[in-house]
DNA sequence: GTTACCTCTGTAGTCAAGTACGGAGTCAAG
DNA sequence: CTTGACTCCGTACTTGACTACAGAGGTAAC
């Protein structure tokens, strides 16, 4: 498929990425790119090496890091610091585990509503809207 | 505790709620909560209706709707609209199960990840960022 | 009756994560 | 050798949910 020596320009590696050149130049700006350095007041050619770095930030965010950490994680990449990288997935473990809690408690009580609006079907008061208005 | 009929400034309303004034100022800025009319050129009074009002929307916000969403119940608080402010809970609680399904899948892999840093404690290349790498 | 703290109003700033734009330069095809 | 598409660079705009501030006026305690 794509041949590891292949150099990209800026639109077709974005593209291929499915992502924004914008987006790309926005991630070189805050350091989480590196900008290839360009021949002779021309055009940037992207490798393989960038498509993994990109790859790698894609992924991070999926997990819920944001730009910040996902800095932080590249300043680790050197396998060096793997305590540290360690350490901050920990905390973002925690974190998911929190929010994941908080949303199967919304999910109950939003399903809860929704049936309960479904059987009053007729009736003038909206449980839903009652229930948001009590206290807690 | 509370006197219903209590009359609370700014300032009180805000803290009582825990809340920073000028987000109560932003909510009514944005039609969230009405601003009393204030008696002869003076200092507005809150009272238990905008408490309920606040409680409304601090609730429906941690149900994961957002502020417009949340002026859009207001409208129907009437309880003539039931059937479309549960179309809306129905909308939002598709939402949060899909944002359950993708926290789920997070939690997993930050969990393996950080497992696996765990045992290999001591070697050189980081597992966590090197799955963070590989392809898809 | 002054001091300290509150409120009112309007406007502006913040943060994250982009997205858009203007004006110049570059490159490949016809 | 011009046209059209792309790139570069810098700056500015966007959205959502606040947060801050300036300058004027109100209010309570001493």
């Amino acid at each position: 498929m794509s041949n590891p020596s292949e150099q990209l320009t800026i639109g077709i590696f974005a593209k291929r990425a499915g992502i924004n050149v914008e987006t790309i130049r926005f991630y070189q700006r805050k350091g989480l790119l590196l900008e290839p350095k360009k021949p002779y007041g021309g055009i940037r050619r992207y490798s393989h090496a960038d498509i993994a770095r990109l790859r790698f930030i894609k992924s991070a965010q999926q997990l819920g890091f944001s730009l910040d950490e996902i800095a932080e994680l590249l300043r680790l990449e050197d396998g060096a610091h793997c305590g540290e990288a360690r350490e901050l997935a920990e905390r973002k473990l925690e974190d998911v585990r929190n929010k994941l809690a908080n949303l199967q408690r919304i999910e109950a009580v939003l399903a809860r509503l929704v049936a309960q609006c479904c059987a009053t079907h007729g009736e003038v008061n909206c449980p839903l809207i009652a229930s948001l208005q009590r206290p807690e």
